[in-house]
DNA sequence: AATTGATCGAACCGGTCGGTACCATCACTA
DNA sequence: TAGTGATGGTACCGACCGGTTCGATCAATT
């Protein structure tokens, strides 16, 4: 049977041209800064069309936040793989991720810890705590690789720096010098 | 001359009432999460009284973050100062009421931030700056009195870690353990 | 050629929002 | 007692929101 179906395009592809148009959206100008009206029109698609891809705004920003979530994690996950078996190189990998992303124009913070401030429904807030315990596990990995004594603690104090990079690369000092200065501080975690 | 005008309230009350309440409310539920009314409502007073004291919701908002970040940024300097010219002390202090903030039971991350990240209005994100301005050259002070060899980078670390710590404690580890954790990676960094 | 099903576009709905205008009321002053 | 000024309450405004409905359209199937 052939793909495509309905009038112009393959649903499929409706429906990941409008994950991404709401990603983009939704990451510059807040989850309430923009209107299913608005998104609809910037893809060319009907209003009908979206709410039977997403059943709701709020399915279509648990979506978005999902797929965020996995992007985030797998560049961290293969940029860490890159370090071998030193734990030093792969947190290195990790910090030197963080700051390529912190230099992008349109750097925006973390979508999902916005997200999470910014709406109080629950698949935002549990996106992102699973989010965060994704980060936490690759970290703690790292540090027991390093043979620290309290791998899942050094694994807290190595994401409280990666979140803290995270914020003062968005609100105070841009670009990569927030990566870099975490990086620092965080390398001797790896000796205790 | 006697202080108090109007109706039945001096002016001054009313309007500190108002940012008391938009204070709590705005932190609580979020910017765009309460109405104009509904605040007027809480306290007593009309909407014309909000406007001629605040003359726009962004008005209020900024007047509430400014007390907001004076009040915080207090908090932590007079606790820096108990630890006299100790610096672990100092810094150990300042983490201490940062734990004792994080225990709240409606601790909801900083409100600073949360605004910067809500809205994008300039206050807010001025606001913002100015008050990791304020944290940071705090935190370097302690740096320096520490005699680290670079005194405004490890302030800057210092504000990675309080920062990191801040948003694991709003959306991920509750409680005092996410400032526990960061003092502990924050106290060696004195000895750089 | 007839049918089917997804689509678009637009109208529509109820509700909420920030902000303004007006009026009766109150405490105070002269 | 007459007047002043800030107030609370309420109605109102225009705009926008999320979500639903409906008819016209168009491609693929039968």
């Amino acid at each position: 049977m052939p793909v495509a179906k309905g009038s112009s395009l393959d649903p499929e592809r409706t429906r990941a041209a409008m994950l991404e148009a709401a990603t983009v959206v939704f990451y510059e100008r807040g989850l309430d800064g923009v209107g299913i009206a608005e998104l609809c029109a910037s893809v060319g698609a009907s209003k009908e069309t979206l709410y039977r891809h997403f059943g709701s705004k709020d399915g279509l920003i648990a979506a978005v936040l999902q797929a965020r979530s996995d992007r985030n994690y797998n560049w961290l996950r293969q940029a860490a793989e890159t370090g071998g078996d030193d734990a030093a190189a792969r947190l290195t990998a990790v910090f030197a991720v963080l700051g390529n992303w912190f230099a992008e124009a349109n750097y925006r913070g973390c979508a999902l810890m916005n997200a999470a401030t910014q709406r109080h429904f629950e698949p935002a807030h549990s996106l992102a705590v699973e989010h965060l315990d994704r980060y936490q596990d690759l970290l703690t990995e790292i540090a027991a690789l390093a043979g620290v004594a309290d791998p899942e603690r050094t694994g807290r104090q190595l994401l409280t720096l990666l979140e803290g990079a995270i914020v003062l690369a968005d609100h105070h000092q841009r670009g990569r010098a927030a990566a870099d200065d975490a990086l620092a501080a965080a390398l001797p975690l790896l000796s205790s």
